[in-house]
DNA sequence: ATTTCTCGTGAATCGGTTA
DNA sequence: TTAACCGATTCACGAGAAA
C-alpha cells in the first residue's frame, strides 16, 4: 500500500505513515474533522513498586518504561484530558474512538471520555485465554483488559457492521465479552537481542474484530500511541487507511518493517475464524453458588455406600476426608482417581439424582450465548 | 438470626437489620472503623435522555445540551463522592468494598474510589450466561456489567480466600472473569401483581462468590443500596452479619419478608478450604531437638545439585553458606529466596524423604498432643 | 517423522511476623 | 519505624529439545 495524501479542508491528511513526534503536538497540526476512527492504546499508568518473582524465583519482565510514568493521578488526567480532546478533534462528525485499558487507568479514561462529550456506545472485555497467573495468591488472576467504544457525540450515526459481527459469531448477536489469546509466538514482534520489542503489544485478533466492527474499506484509522504498529498492519490486511503516531524512535522502526512485510488481504477473504471447543469446564462449586446445591447438603455414592457433606466453597467433607468431589470419591473407594461427576447422586423427594444432571444444565446455559 | 448489636468503641452497631432512610445520613450516624466489606450496588445513573432525575430526586430540565450533560455529571460525581467518603469512614482499617456498575455509572465511580484513597485489588466482569439481547442490532449486546473490588487504603491487609475460591474454581486460580446467569425463575422477587419487585436484584451466587472470597464466618457487611436484600440473604446463609440501607419502603418490606425464609447454613459448611500461610510456624531447630534429624546428617537440594550439613542449632551449612535452610538454599540456586522446607530432602535407607514430612509430624502432634 | 518433555514468559499496582 | 527473616506461590501456550 503506497503512502498517499487525501486533502480535506484545504489541508492535508498523511495517509499510511507513521508520524514522528508527541501525539498531542501532533494531533493538533492535523487538519480538524478528517478521520473516521481512532483506536488508542495509552499508557496504563501501572504504579508498580519493587520487583516480582514467579514461583520458581525467575523475575517478571515488568512494565518498567519511562513513557508510563506519571507523578500523580492529577498528571495522569491531564495527560488524558489534552490527548482526548486533540482526538475529538480529528474526529468527523460520525466518527468514533475506541480506547483500551486496565483497572489502572480505564476509570479515569472513561469518566474524561464522558466528560468531553464522548457517547459511550458499549464497554467491551477483551478476555484473554491464557493470561498470566497471580504468582503469590494474593488476588484474582487479571485475566481481562476493559475496551471502550465510544462516538464524538452523542448524535453521531456511528459505523456498526452488525450483520459482520453477528457473521463472525457463528450468527449469534456478538457479546460485550470477546475471548482473544494475548499476543504470542510469530505474532510477537522480537528485538535485535530476542527479547519482545514492545512490552505491551496487541494481538491483531483483537484489531480486526475492532475494525470489522466499526469501520467500511477506505476508512481512515488514527492510532494515537502507535507502538509497534497493530493497528496499521491489521488497518492495510483490511484495506483501510492508517495513521500512526509515535515518540519512540525504536518503535517507529519496528513497525515500519513490519508494515511493510503485511499483504492486503483481496476484498472476498473476510474469512469467519471457526475455532472448535471442547466442552467447557464446569466447576463444581458453582452448582453451590448457584444454590442447586446447598452447603451442608449431603450427597450420595453411587453404590449407596458413602456420603459426603457438601461445603461453601465446592469441597465435600466425607469420613475423615476433604477436598474435591473426585478426591473424596477416590479415598472413599481406596482408588487411585474417581469421576466424581458421576460417582456422587444427592437426593430430591427420596429419588437419587446424578450431579452430573446439574452439569448438564450449566452447559446448556453457557452453550446458548457463543462465549466469543 | 436473631437481631443483634455489637458494642464498638462506646457506640453501638445494629446488626441483622435494614435501617431506613439515606444511605449517606445512616452511615454518617454509624460507628467509625466497625465494618469488615461494603458491598453497595448505588444507581447507574442509567436516564440521560428524557427526564433526568438527580440523586436528590430534583429534576434536570433538558439534557441535550453539552453543558447540562456535564451538569448530570458533576451532580452525579457528587452523590458518588459523598457516599463513598461515609462509606470509608465506617470501615475497618483492613476492611474493603465491592462496588457493581455498568459503563454509564462506573468509570465515574471507580475514579472516585482512587480519588478517596481506596486502593483497587482487582475489578471483576460479571459475566452473564443469559443477558438480554441488543434488539435494534445497533451495538453489541450488552452481557456483562462490572464489579471493582478496592481496600479501604494500600497498606491494608485485606481478606482474600486464596484457596476457597481455588476450590470453587476445580483446582485451578479464579479469574477475573465470572460466568454467572442473571437473576431469574424462583430467586426473582415478585411484588403483589407478579411483577419483579426490584428493576437490578442481583444473583445470589454473585454475592456468594463475593462473600466467600473476600469474608471470613462472623464478619460484619454492610449494603448501603440494600434494595431487595440479595446481600443480607447470602450473607444470612453463609453466617455473615449484615447491616441493610434503604430508603424506599417497598423494598424493605421484600427485603424483610425474603429474609424471614432464608435459613443459615451449618457451621461445619462454612468451613473453607485454608492456606498454608495460616498453619503454625515449626522453626527447623525442633526437628534437631527431637532427634528426627541428627546434627552432622546432610541434607541433599530437591534437584540433588546441591548438599549442606545439619548442625547443632537448627542452621545448615554448604559450600561456603551457612544459616537458615532457606538462606542456604537461596545462596546456592542462586535465588532472590528459598522455601527450604520444600527444598531439602534426607536420606533414609538409601530414599530421599523431604524434610517437610517431619514438619507435617510435628504439626500433627500439635493438634492432637499427647501426654508425654 | 511423530510424540513427549522441558523451559520460557505474558500491561502485575502480587507478605507477614518478629526483633 | 525499619530491618531481618521466614517461607508461600503459577496458567496457558509456544518453541525447541529429546525420545
Amino acid at each position: 500500500m503506497a503512502t498517499k495524501t487525501k486533502t480535506t479542508e484545504a489541508a492535508t491528511l498523511p495517509l499510511n505513515q507513521i508520524l514522528a513526534g508527541d501525539c498531542i503536538e501532533v494531533m493538533r497540526s492535523l487538519p480538524a474533522s478528517s478521520v473516521d476512527l481512532i483506536f488508542a492504546d495509552p499508557p496504563y499508568n501501572l504504579q508498580l513498586r519493587g520487583d516480582l518473582h514467579r514461583p520458581d524465583n525467575s523475575r517478571v519482565d515488568a512494565v518498567d518504561d519511562h513513557w508510563d510514568q506519571f507523578s500523580s493521578f492529577a498528571s495522569y488526567d491531564q495527560f488524558t484530558r489534552e490527548w482526548l480532546a486533540a482526538a475529538r478533534r480529528l474526529l468527523k462528525p460520525n466518527g468514533a474512538i475506541w480506547v483500551i485499558g486496565s483497572y489502572h487507568n480505564i476509570f479515569r479514561v472513561g469518566a474524561a471520555l464522558q466528560d468531553q462529550g464522548f457517547w459511550i456506545l458499549n464497554d467491551v472485555v477483551w478476555r484473554k485465554s491464557n493470561p498470566m497467573p497471580n504468582f503469590k495468591g494474593k488476588r484474582l488472576t487479571n485475566a481481562h483488559e476493559t475496551l471502550i467504544w465510544a462516538s464524538k457525540q452523542e448524535a453521531s450515526k456511528y459505523t456498526f457492521n452488525y450483520e459482520a459481527l453477528k457473521a463472525l459469531n457463528e450468527g449469534v448477536q456478538m457479546r460485550s465479552d470477546w475471548v482473544i489469546p494475548i499476543c504470542t509466538g510469530h505474532e510477537r514482534l522480537k528485538d535485535e537481542h530476542g527479547d519482545k520489542a514492545h512490552p505491551t503489544q496487541k494481538p491483531e485478533a483483537l484489531l480486526h474484530r475492532v475494525m470489522v466492527a466499526t469501520t467500511n474499506p477506505g476508512d481512515v484509522v488514527l492510532d494515537p500511541f502507535f507502538g509497534t504498529g497493530t493497528t496499521g498492519a491489521v488497518a492495510k490486511m483490511l484495506g483501510r487507511d492508517f495513521i500512526g503516531i509515535e515518540r519512540e524512535e525504536s518503535y517507529r522502526k519496528v513497525a515500519a518493517e513490519r508494515l511493510a512485510r503485511v499483504r492486503r488481504f483481496d476484498a472476498s477473504a473476510l474469512e469467519v475464524s471457526g475455532s472448535k471447543r471442547a466442552e467447557p469446564r464446569v466447576p463444581f462449586g458453582q452448582l453451590v453458588e448457584r444454590g442447586m446445591l446447598r452447603p451442608g447438603e449431603e450427597l450420595y455414592s453411587m453404590n449407596q455406600r458413602h456420603k459426603a457433606k457438601v461445603r461453601a466453597d465446592g469441597t465435600l467433607i466425607g469420613h475423615e476426608v476433604k477436598g474435591s468431589i473426585h478426591q473424596v470419591g477416590a479415598a472413599l473407594e481406596g482408588a487411585p482417581s474417581c469421576n466424581g461427576w458421576t460417582y456422587w447422586c444427592y437426593k430430591r423427594e427420596g429419588k437419587m439424582i446424578p450431579i452430573d444432571i446439574l452439569r448438564q444444565q450449566i452447559r446448556a446455559e453457557m452453550e446458548d450465548p457463543r462465549p466469543n
